[in-house]
Order: structure tokens, then C-alpha cells, then sequence
DNA sequence: AAGTTTTATATCGTTTACGATGCAAATATA
DNA sequence: TATATTTGCATCGTAAACGATATAAAACTT
């Protein structure tokens, strides 16, 4: 058989696992506060920026609206996040966080820490790093028209 | 607020968006065979050994039995694969590829080649993708305990 | 102003993922 | 050989993802 249809070779296979086994691994450290790693990112997200439409969250996480939107019904009935129609634009649904969504900021604040010295190996250094996120930077322009 | 809670800081994020769109690129040159990308994933297995136990196909890929069972029995439905009980361990379901399984090895034969060139960039080019790999490698067996 | 198009979000159906649990066959141990 | 443990797979429940489609509000066009 070809080389190039060997599992060993593929780039998407590597990400693909790799992005799962970093996903599970924030698995024990946000199960607690009864967090998915999605569900993280929406945090994350308004942490940054407060009181976003749902469409601005989807964009900055490049994912459909129809992912998005399940996701903050689910965090809105764990108190997370509150959903309200835009006041100038009566479709958009603004999401802003509660004191409990906000509250976590502080209780997750180690997490990232954590998770980064978890990969943390031969080829994977603080200095090698940025040429990674380069790299995956790079690709994901590529790939999002 | 930190640094390390910003989006744009975070590895996982970069490995969880590229995998996602990596894995949509696929998607146009597999649903014209009725296939998803983890179906592919598994073909790609069973391309380099058939006959195998779920077992196998699940180590293979790091995912988990209970993921792949049911993954195999829609393959099985579309006449891709075939699930047998093995005769020395009657514990185990063997897996074989149909001729329509083994007949798409052929007809995907220039799928990686077409992805390969999709993420081919700045950053990312031939010389530089071993060095990618390497470190994905190396996340990865850092990750799987 | 009436009609058309676009935009923002939601709904629906299907397929992963995966933790938790169940069950039967194989293996190990008493 | 009887019992306990492990192993291989399956089932269940929940939460993403995402293509396709629907709906209402806004923006644009005539």
C-alpha cells in the first residue's frame, strides 16, 4: 500500500488525538466546578469580553452557531451565563456572565498552568513553543475561509 | 486578568481548532462515499491489518471501545466492514473489510495528498512538517498514561 | 411602502466522544 | 474444581459538532 494512506503519516490524525488527549486531561480539573472543556472556552471567551452576542462567541471559537447555542442553553441552566435580547437588534440573544461564571475566573486561574506542564517534553519547551503555535496558527488561517 | 486564561495563549485551543477544520476539509472528499472521517480513520487501520479485534482498532486510534463499537456497527450497516466473533477467544469481535471496504483504499488513494496540500503554508511546508510531527508525537505520548 | 435579501439565532437529525456501568467469557487463584 | 478477578465488548446517558433547514428581525431594493 501507499505510504501516504498509512495512519503514521497523517497530520489530521496526530491533531485529532492530540486535541483529545489535552481535552481529557482538563477533564479532572474543571469536572469539579461542573465545567466541559467547551464550555471552558465560552469562559474564557467572555472573560475577555463581557455581554456578546451569540454569533461574536461562535466567531471567536470558529464554531456554527448551532454548536454554540446548545451549549450556553446548558450553561444558562447551570447558572453560568444569562441569555436576554439585544436592545438595539432584537435577534441577536446577548450572553453575559453571572457572578458564578465570573467567579471562576479566579478558581481556574491554575489550570492553565497545570495543563501547560503537562506537555511539556523533549521537543515541546517554553522555547519551542511559539514555533507550534505558529505552526497551528498558520494552518488554521489556511483552513478558515 | 492573567495572561495564561486569554484564549490566544492556549495550546489546547490551537490543537482543538485545527483538528476541527483539518477534519472539515476531509469532509467533501468522504461524504461523496458515504464515509465520516473517524470511518476513515478506521479503514485506514484495517488497510494495514485486517481481520482485527475491536480491541486492536480502538489502541490503534486511542479512543475507547465504547466509541468504536458503535462506530463498527454503522460501518458493518454500510456494508463496509464485516464483525465476527473470534473463534479462539469468543470474547473478541473480529472485524474484516468487505470488498467495498477494501475497494475504497483505492478510491481514497489521493485523499492525503489533497489534505497534505491544503495545510501548506508559511510555516508549515515539507521541511518543516517532521518537525510538527515530532512534537504532536511527543504531546501525544506524553498524554496517553 | 412593499417586496427581496441578508442576518442572527434556533431546531432537527446524525455521528462522534466518553464516563459509568453491565455482562459474559477467559484467566488467575484458592 | 470452585471462586475471584480480569478482559473484551456492549449499553446507557450526556454533551458536543455540524450539515441542513426554519424563522423572525433587520437591511436593502425597487
Amino acid at each position: 500500500m501507499q505510504d501516504n494512506l498509512k495512519l503514521d503519516n497523517q497530520l489530521c490524525f496526530r491533531l485529532y488525538t492530540a486535541s483529545r488527549l489535552l481535552t481529557q486531561a482538563y477533564h479532572p480539573l474543571l469536572s469539579g466546578h461542573g465545567l466541559t472543556y467547551p464550555q471552558y472556552l465560552v469562559l474564557m471567551v467572555l472573560w475577555e469580553k463581557d455581554a456578546m452576542p451569540v454569533n461574536d462567541i461562535a466567531k471567536r471559537l470558529l464554531l456554527e452557531t448551532n454548536t454554540v447555542t446548545p451549549l450556553l442553553k446548558r450553561m444558562e441552566s447551570d447558572g453560568l451565563v444569562t441569555r436576554s435580547k439585544g436592545r438595539d437588534d432584537a435577534r441577536q440573544m446577548i450572553v453575559r456572565l453571572t457572578p458564578k461564571g465570573l467567579g471562576l475566573q479566579e478558581k481556574l486561574s491554575c489550570v492553565p498552568e497545570k495543563l501547560g506542564s503537562a506537555v511539556i517534553c523533549d521537543s515541546v519547551t517554553p522555547d519551542t513553543i511559539p514555533t507550534l503555535f505558529k505552526m497551528l496558527d498558520d494552518i488554521i488561517l489556511k483552513l478558515k475561509r
